[in-house]
DNA sequence: TGCTTATTGTTGCATAGCTTACTAATATTC
DNA sequence: GAATATTAGTAAGCTATGCAACAATAAGCA
């Protein structure tokens, strides 16, 4: 049957809650002019700074041109400058401009809130599961399995 | 700490999850000229033809402009196509044009592909929890349950 | 009938993301 | 040291997605 399983599929569930979840939280933090994935990027260099674009992009598991784009976003808004390397004249290295701890601090609360309502109704367990399961699924898909053994 | 638990923030984890999940499917499947979101349009169709588009994105649960440019591509490739409804002039029911069966099979087959990568490692008890947390998830993200009491 | 409101679909604008192709600069190799 | 390969970042082009605003049409109501 081509109908089977399709409302347990879980690639498609995940797909939506993925959006769910985004659209859900950009719509909280609309107001503070930074998305999701701008704020993942600072929280990055809050821990780090002075990173090279290629580093930053490959900590988060990101493409070279996705990560350059958000820059040039942050950049835009002065949360972040780029600095030339200057042993390397290709590279860029990427510092916070500001301190943006009381922005990430209020973002997280953001987040915060979307997960409670998210997870809503999960006891701890299950929410402790649902994090291995997710996180076995992202070392899966990461790692790569195939294409190795015939290329 | 703002450190604190950023491994495991699981929403995080689930973005990063439905990207790998979504490239990597896409990867496979290129060349048949389709992707996940359109080929979820299609399976959407072959359930049931001609709906129009405000049931279709309701159904899809995306908002109308997503589907709508969805709708433009396969069109342009020849997927689907739009019909006036005769008795309202505003709307379109949108059908099928060929069958789409043999391409949902491969299709299928793919995603299969994919998830049985993805799900390696977790027992099928484990696979089971996890559809049933996100169909919770997604549940409690779908339900407005805030702004209802104040508003 | 005619005004008002609701609905259908599109357009415009923005973000995020990937791939492919490119430039510039560094490393390597002969 | 010159030719080649590799690496850093960008640009172009595509899809997906949302929101806001709009035109056309339908429906409700006076």
């Amino acid at each position: 049957m081509l109908q089977e399983s399709l409302d347990r599929n879980f690639g498609l569930i995940l797909h939506d809650v993925a959006r769910l979840l985004r659209t859900n939280f950009d719509r909280r933090v609309k107001s503070i002019g930074l998305t999701r994935s701008q704020w993942w990027v600072l929280t990055h260099l809050y821990r780090e700074d002075g990173l090279t674009q290629t580093k930053l992009a490959e900590l988060m598991e990101i493409e070279k041109p996705s990560l350059g784009r958000l820059l040039d976003r942050l950049e835009a808004k002065k949360w972040i400058r780029r600095e030339s390397d200057p042993h390397d004249r290709r590279a860029n290295r990427i510092y916070l401009t500001v301190d943006v701890e009381p922005m990430i601090r209020e973002m997280r609360q953001h987040a915060a809130e979307v997960r409670r309502q998210a997870l809503a109704g999960l006891s701890e367990t299950e929410h402790e599961q649902l994090v291995d399961a997710l996180l076995t699924i992202k070392d899966n898909l990461t790692t790569p399995e195939s294409g190795c053994h015939d290329g």
